[in-house]
DNA sequence: ACTCCTTTTGAAAACGTTTTAATCCTCGTC
DNA sequence: GACGAGGATTAAAACGTTTTCAAAAGGAGT
């Protein structure tokens, strides 16, 4: 229990704190000379700066909220990866909250990130409403949304375009000679996949067909587990001749399921899922999906957020929206 | 930019700063009516308590770090899930970092959490120095390890058996009657992978083998895309008759760049993973595998953490060794 | 020797909370 | 009606840093 303090540094080194806090934070302000005993005197005493009172005194701290729907989704775990690479070298630390598509669980995580008084909170908001994040933007957090459009134009967002994404997949089903589809679907309060309906229903009009006919299968979450059930109830209820899912995960518990019951993928039903995260290529039968620039979601959205933070003058706020990219796999063969 | 402070609480409840902070912290020693006129001037004034002044004050946050070798891999999302479900109830927030197996990156990581003063660590070290933990605890910090065994007796650890999982891998392998077998492993500063490498060898000189006689193939990193490059090194060198891989990922880029190349899996060569995630039973051929109980791992790990925290006298550092089981699936047929 | 810069350092206040010790009440008891 | 006991509340000091402002030191020019 060592509680060395700046105090202790300015101490074995002949100086006040206050100089000692230049070297630590403005390194240029102080004389060679002084520096080097400073540094000197924190690497032999084991000085490590304590960052809740530099964050009280500051008024700012080096840390960032991520705020996701599910850490076990590849998905999520590529886009951490991407504000990890940004952030780690700044020696900024990630708090990271999984809201599991709920919303309770959410407002409890952007409380202690609030508590916590982050920089900055990079979010996939599980819902639409938008009252809790503009309250952390009034308690001076900044917001940035990530696969999710802006609510508000002074405000970042990174985002794909979800209905797009929802109409080139059922397009590419519907070209393959499909005419019974079912989407199978995470809760509806999740944005992604509304709106990838919206993008399904949109393909089956041009393609003349009535949009009504897109049978929608509706999952607790967005897991593989929920996949094979959602797969059971298909199966039940007479198969369609193509299965769009809003998400990998619930595609591969589907094409599980149907595996299991003997079905073929895709002779007798053709199987999209949505992602295309790293096992979608390396399953059964390999998954058709839709790809995003995953990695880049993260690495962008945080470089906002830092230049949001850091030049809150100068930053203009985006709205970047990315367009995914259909892979066809054996699944859709 | 509210900044609404304990004292404007406190100033509107007509009450003092002190009382405020009872109210927050003990709020039996308040009576009724102060602490319901108190939480009504809180909720009023939207006040959320300031995390840093607290911890500078109370000496101690309510953080704890969680530092992993890979975040991309199934297995440690699924220890964060379980530490996740633990700590936030409890209100307390999860810095995440990634040491992606470099020393470096574990250590500035590391740097961060004692800047940040966390409660506690949970750590799944990529390397066999310990002097870093060792200078946490100095500072105060807890540490436990994560699905590794303990350094030294005072101090918590849930770790599995990775040498018994090594032996009951490579023990299947050979009772189904591969006679020649590779390894595939990652960095061998690793623990992991070279205790499972010991049990392997283990299994061999109990079959009557020459242990020497495990090839080994040293993948850069425990990933899918490390397998491939593995697998395309054996076909090149001449393939065994069955393949360990220190990992799920690697398994699975084992096994996909091998299909590719019009290897048959199992009946070419027998393939064996480690950790058992969700996607080896999804597989192209379904993969074999070990399987740990990792959200345990997370749930027990982080109970241990807090009960030290909270209770440092009575606290029983203890170290728990859970049995790995074996999970066999077509790829071993 | 003096002034006038520039550069470097230091003293002290402030950040928002927790906590200790002290004060103030309210009651019950004698 | 005085006295204490005991509970409720408060005032004030601390926690370790950053930052502002002023002062000191050093150098150059007269």
């Amino acid at each position: 229990m060592a509680m060395v303090s700046i105090k202790d540094v300015a101490a074995r080194a002949g100086v006040s704190p206050g100089t000692v806090s230049n070297v630590l934070n403005r390194p240029g302000k102080v004389a060679p000379a002084t520096r080097e005993r400073v540094e000197a005197a924190i690497s032999e005493l084991g000085f490590v700066r304590h960052g809740s009172a530099s964050t009280l005194r500051a008024g700012h701290s080096r840390t960032i909220g991520l705020s996701v729907i599910d850490i076990g989704n590849p998905f999520f775990t590529e886009v951490a990866a991407g504000v990890e690479d940004v952030v780690s070298e700044l020696g900024y630390a990630v708090i990271l909250g999984n809201s599991a598509a709920s919303p309770e669980k959410e407002d409890r995580n952007l409380r202690v990130l609030a508590e916590h008084r982050v920089r900055g909170v990079l979010i996939t908001p599980s819902g639409e409403d938008t009252a809790r994040l503009d309250r952390l933007r009034e308690h001076g957090i900044s917001v940035v949304l990530v696969d999710h459009p802006a609510h508000r134009p002074d405000q970042c967002a990174v985002a794909v375009d979800d209905v797009a994404g929802g109409r080139a997949a059922v397009a590419h089903l519907l070209a393959r000679g499909a005419r019974s589809i079912a989407y199978v679907t995470g809760p509806l309060t999740i944005r992604q996949c509304v709106e990838r309906r919206t993008g399904a229903e949109a393909a089956m009009r041009e393609a003349g067909l009535d949009p009504e006919g897109l049978r929608v299968v509706r999952a607790a979450t967005m897991t593989a587990k929920a996949g094979e059930k959602a797969a059971a109830e298909l199966v039940a209820q007479g198969l369609p001749e193509a299965v769009f899912c809003a998400n990998d995960l619930l595609a591969l518990g589907v094409l599980r399921a149907l595996l299991r019951s003997g079905v073929r993928v895709p002779d007798d039903v053709a199987l999209m899922g949505y992602d295309d995260i790293d096992f979608a290529a390396a399953s059964t039968v390999s998954l058709s999906s839709m790809r995003q620039p995953t990695y880049q979601l993260g690495r962008i959205a945080t470089e906002l957020l830092l230049d949001e933070c850091d030049n809150p003058d100068t930053h203009a706020h985006q709205h970047i929206m990315f367009q995914p990219e259909l892979v066809a796999r054996e699944s859709t063969q």
